[in-house]
DNA sequence: TGTTGACAGGAAAATGTTTTCCTATATAAT
DNA sequence: ATTATATAGGAAAACATTTTCCTGTCAACA
């Protein structure tokens, strides 16, 4: 691979030079332009980006934590985050915990080592980790899709509480009184979307009922258990919320096998949206999160941060308040009528 | 973030002393080793693993270029492969192509400038590119589950035909004799497992028939496409094999809106094992893919390439003895019988 | 005692860029 | 004509490492 010195020779024209031209860094006149363009293509010169990196202080990469890029749906909100990060020149490089956290430490050390110039979140961090990890590096942080309390790192997802809120009410308005809750452990997501399901029954004056809500780890397994929870109650619910698709899923599936009938015996709403609800059948009614676009979103406010921040380096008043202005994104949700759900009056 | 000459200081020591106690790659006294570990341990020193990446020309990084990374089975895939490379403290760069073949181009030349290591490509890349990009560059390239003819790179997958074989014979040992065949756009997979089937047939005595063998691309709703048209025969085919997974979920989808029962009137054999046929109704029986091993054997035959490569770069004979050696692993399929196939006598 | 060899550890080169600093030339202004 | 100014372009520093080369000390051996 030839190096920049190399083009140098060939053009005879000094570094400096073969770096200005690329760059557009400083003029360069026409005769010597025409010399470099010359040199690069015909030995297809590449700038080494990671000379460039050491210099610059800018890894142009992006990390992205997840916690199981098998999961369809971190599957495709890594495909949104990946799409924009490659039309801004931007590599993404994936963490997989694993939903094991303890791996967290180890990759956080690794983005260090790696000078990633931004991470996305995609589970809720423990706090603390959070807080040395920032103590040690300036890298920007951003959550996606999991709204973390108490903390100022900017956030792109949807309004977690107004989702299930318009879940829950959406069976109300259909008739039902006698609503389930299935929820994940996800501490971020599980209180919020749980904090709609309530305030949706409170609302409309509906009492909310402990034996009503079982808590699982977000699985289609755990979702199969935990309806099989709630069926062993001596008054089974009408309608039940499951607070993800793949909750949803297993859900349905083990009321499929006690016998029952979905919509007809019980109703069932889901969250999410992932490709498996259309699949299933019959189809699952369900709260839509537009995935994808929170992807790409998250990763144009990361590298948005990431560049204001650059150039701010000088002044930095004005990044502090432009970043403060949009550190929150939130998305539109909506509900998909599918077949899960059916008036009970 | 304090850098090795800060360390030098501290520890009263020089430069080559701390990168030689951080490598091992010298003896170094007791003594010093100490003072150097005490400082390292204090300012919480990471190395810097660009200017490393720099001057031992390694950046212990992998590329995947994956045609969807939503899509469940490149997903899980991917996931096999971080998960290995993460164990030998390589990162994973991921190039979304998007069934966009001309992005190629763009991720080859970016991972050339970003001097990633080695290569992993899940699909069936043009002959040409991968020849021009070789002439370009010694990054180690690798197929994984997705067998390219014609090409010494190495490949770890299962055996595609042996595999299509294997679903249709079992097809035929339940009594089935009109077996039509839905298969895919991917030259290489649809190429082979075609051939599977083809061969099934004739061992079994049983015509080919052109009619029975439908082609479109592969997603749920091409398949739904695909039964469509098989179902607008004079005579239906009493068993379909689809060569995806979720092209059986669309055809399933489509055979159960069209009023049909399954496996009562037509039965349905999957391909992958993905996610998805464990949780439709009927669930499907298909063909496994140890997907996430395949990932994590790419990964563990690549990384072996790269250094074994990166030793040899002296004795150059040795080394290619070694990759010629393994450069196939083939995996083992197996068939799992779910609820989509019923005899047929 | 003098010579050889092993070996710990430091100085400096090398990796491939960008950018600062400087020089020399050309143009404009007085 | 002389000075000032802009500007094209080169030399070299800087980035954070690894590694080669060298020096100096100490032990072993003749």
């Amino acid at each position: 691979m030839p190096n920049i010195k190399m083009i140098a020779r060939k053009a005879g024209v000094s570094i400096s030079t073969v770096s200005r031209v690329m760059n557009g860094s400083k003029p360069v006149s026409p005769e010597l332009q025409k010399r470099v363009y010359d040199a690069v293509k015909q030995m297809d010169y590449k700038p080494n980006s990671i000379a460039r990196s050491l210099i610059l202080n800018k890894t142009n990469l992006i990390g992205v934590v997840v916690p199981d890029v098998s999961n369809s749906f971190h599957a495709q909100l890594l495909s949104g985050v990946e799409g924009y990060a490659a039309e801004a020149d931007y590599g993404v490089i994936i963490c997989n915990v694993y939903r094991n956290w303890d791996k967290q430490q180890k990759y956080f050390n690794l983005m260090l080592e790696r000078h990633v110039d931004g991470i996305i979140l995609l589970h809720d961090n423990p706090l603390e980790e959070i807080a040395a990890f920032q103590k040690m590096s300036a890298t920007p942080l951003l959550f996606a899709s999991v709204p973390v309390e108490g903390t100022t790192i900017p956030f792109v997802g949807i309004d977690e509480v107004q989702a299930s809120y318009d879940a829950v009410s959406y069976l109300i308005t259909k008739g039902h009184r006698e609503i389930g809750l299935i929820y994940g452990e996800c501490y971020a997501l599980g209180k919020l979307r749980r904090e709609g399901y309530c305030k949706a029954l409170n609302n409309h004056g509906i009492p909310v009922r402990d034996e009503f809500m079982v808590h699982r780890p977000s699985s289609v397994e755990h979702g199969y258990h935990a309806m099989e929870q709630m069926l062993r109650l001596e008054k089974n619910p009408t309608a039940v919320f499951c607070v993800s698709d793949e909750m949803a899923v297993g859900a349905l599936d083990c009321v499929l096998d006690k016998g029952l009938k979905i919509p007809d015996d019980i109703s069932l709403i889901g969250f999410d949206d992932i490709e498996l609800s259309q699949v299933v059948r019959p189809k699952l009614t369900t709260i839509h999160q537009p995935i994808h676009e929170i992807g790409r979103e998250a990763a144009r406010l990361l590298i948005d941060i990431i560049e204001t921040k650059g150039k701010a380096s000088g002044r930095k008043k004005t990044y502090e308040i432009s970043e403060e202005i949009r550190s929150k994104i939130i998305l539109n949700h909506s509900l998909v009528e599918r077949e899960t759900v059916k008036d009970h009056f």
